[in-house]
DNA sequence: GTCCAGGGCCTAC
DNA sequence: GTAGGCCATGGA
């Protein structure tokens, strides 16, 4: 996937599209999301809220290691005993009921089955996932995206922040901060509908970010893409 | 010792 | 509707 494959030769308009370009260019493909299974995807997607990605491998090479790591397996586990494997990824004990939650979901809606989960219509299968206790609107898009590959643009707090220190979004006032729901339009309103690019083009945020979008730094030492405000309608 | 990480829920105003 | 507290480990 090239910038100018997905926008055409003749020079990149928006600055959405232009940060896309830079960040695959300097940071190259992610190959997104570090999984085997799209059940792994989901695994993981209820263990790296609010957690660095490292623990949360700790977490899942416990759940390999003790055979566990599919449907099955972790309906099998007592609560407790999952929230022991999973104690690496902080906030044990609310991920493994989370993890209980969803698991009884899949059985007794899916009845098991991913597939079949899959099978709904996006928006549907999102708007089941958020009644579930634990799975908010960044966990649904991340496993709609990572695990269905479903066109649902991911918005995480590095996308937050960027889009706002990069005037993607409207300098918030404070009554009125941009919403999940308006960041997201905003990027997928700017980007090709294809599952691909939302799933590189977040995965590159989630880079950057980590190496240069600091929560209490605005410098931003070394970021690569364009300081000053842009107006994104 | 302090800060932070690929959120979400609950409660109090 | 929203700000603030809570959940918790591990690395920098």
């Amino acid at each position: 996937m090239t910038a100018t494959a997905l926008w055409g030769a003749d020079g990149i308009r928006n600055p959405i599209a232009r940060f896309f370009a830079v960040l695959l260019r300097r940071y190259g493909p992610q190959h997104w999301w570090p999984a085997d299974t799209p059940f792994e995807v989901i695994v993981g997607a209820i263990l790296t809220q609010s957690t660095a990605w490292t623990n949360v491998e700790k977490a899942i090479a416990n759940l390999k290691r003790a055979g566990m790591l599919s449907a099955r397996g972790l309906e099998a586990l007592p609560e407790a005993d999952l929230a022991r494997l999973i104690r690496p990824s902080g906030y044990y004990n609310q991920k493994a009921k989370k993890l209980k939650v969803f698991l009884e979901y899949l059985r007794r809606r899916h009845r098991g089955s991913l597939a079949r989960m899959f099978r709904l219509p996006a928006s549907q299968l999102r708007g089941e996932l958020l009644e579930l206790h634990g799975i908010g609107e960044e966990t649904a898009d991340s496993i709609l995206l990572y695990a269905g590959g479903r066109p649902a643009f991911v918005v995480d707090a590095y996308t937050r922040r960027i889009a706002r220190r990069h005037g993607l979004i409207e300098a918030s006032s404070s009554r009125h901060p941009a919403s999940y729901h308006d960041i997201q339009a905003l990027f997928e309103r700017h980007l090709p509908r294809r599952a691909a690019v939302y799933n590189e083009f977040h995965a590159l945020l989630v880079e950057t970010g980590k190496r240069h979008c600091f929560r209490r730094d605005p410098q931003c030492a070394g970021c690569p893409l364009e300081p000053f405000p842009h107006r994104v309608d």
